[in-house]
DNA sequence: GGCAATTAAATTGTGTAAAATTTAATTGTT
DNA sequence: AACAATTAAATTTTACACAATTTAATTGCC
């Protein structure tokens, strides 16, 4: 061991990159009367507050390109929680919009954000300075 | 919108998710010279402590299972990087082993942890605070 | 010693991720 | 109007993730 920096104990990226995991797994059992995953759920909550957005608006909100998107979309379109239709403004562009179902769906989600943070043993401090520094290694990437 | 608490903007796993993949993003220019993703980089961080180890212990060190961690080491063993043995001792166990190539690559990672650190623009102060937060979410984890 | 229970990897199936390329539609310039 | 440049999605390819199941080896218990 040449390097102390190469210890992974010393490595910040790795906690985040474990955390993320493990979160997107604590969520799982919230999102399964739901039946999607947590992509999936972010999508719906852009939806939820949007009710209709091209692909290209998603990806600049989730940072999650179309070789992402236009698959999972596809899937939640075959579930019957959205449809995809091409804009008539521009053939290009795909537009999202959520279906009654969908729709439907954002009462039955109301109580998982507080069920997530009961179950988390962070502080509110500790979540705030998280989202505060989270967002800001977010924001210099969305600069470059 | 029924629910605040629904805002994309109001998620604390929003900006732990979308900071984690730009993260390995950033990583991928720096890992670029050895040839290996972020996940085979934490794997060679592993190795180059203990340059022996099984696939059960990776799992435990890396909360990567056999799923993951099976195709991601023949992928490694493919590019010379180390060797997968079976255990003498219980033929359930494979090892895995750094060859003199993984070793080598050692010296050429050596100044990833620095290069990556002189990109980010999170001070000191924050840098401890987001990998004690984290750390803290992790413990709760593994105690579950 | 025999056999059920346990354990370690591997496999299977589904779903992201993201770089790179392709396709199709639109826009800007001459 | 013509056509090169740009743009939006889709596609292709490679590589994770992880739940669930399977396979093979080992251990525990009678």
């Amino acid at each position: 061991m040449a390097n102390d920096s190469l210890k992974l104990d010393n490595q910040i990226c790795f906690p985040l990159y474990a955390a993320t995991r493990e979160m997107t797994k604590r969520y799982r059992p919230l999102l399964e009367e739901l039946n999607v995953t947590y992509p999936q759920y972010l999508v719906l909550l852009v939806l939820w507050e949007t009710d209709r957005i091209s692909v290209k608006a998603l990806d600049e909100r989730l940072f999650l390109d179309s070789g992402t998107l236009t698959p999972m979309l596809k899937r939640m379109e075959e579930r019957g929680l959205l449809k995809r239709t091409r804009s008539k403004q521009d053939e290009r562009v795909v537009e999202v919009a959520l279906t009654d179902k969908g729709k439907q769906a954002e009462a039955k989600a109301a109580q998982i954000p507080l069920k997530f943070l009961e179950q988390s043993q962070l502080s509110e401090e500790e979540f705030i300075q998280l989202k505060r520094i989270l967002t800001k290694m977010l924001d210099q990437i969305e600069e470059s």
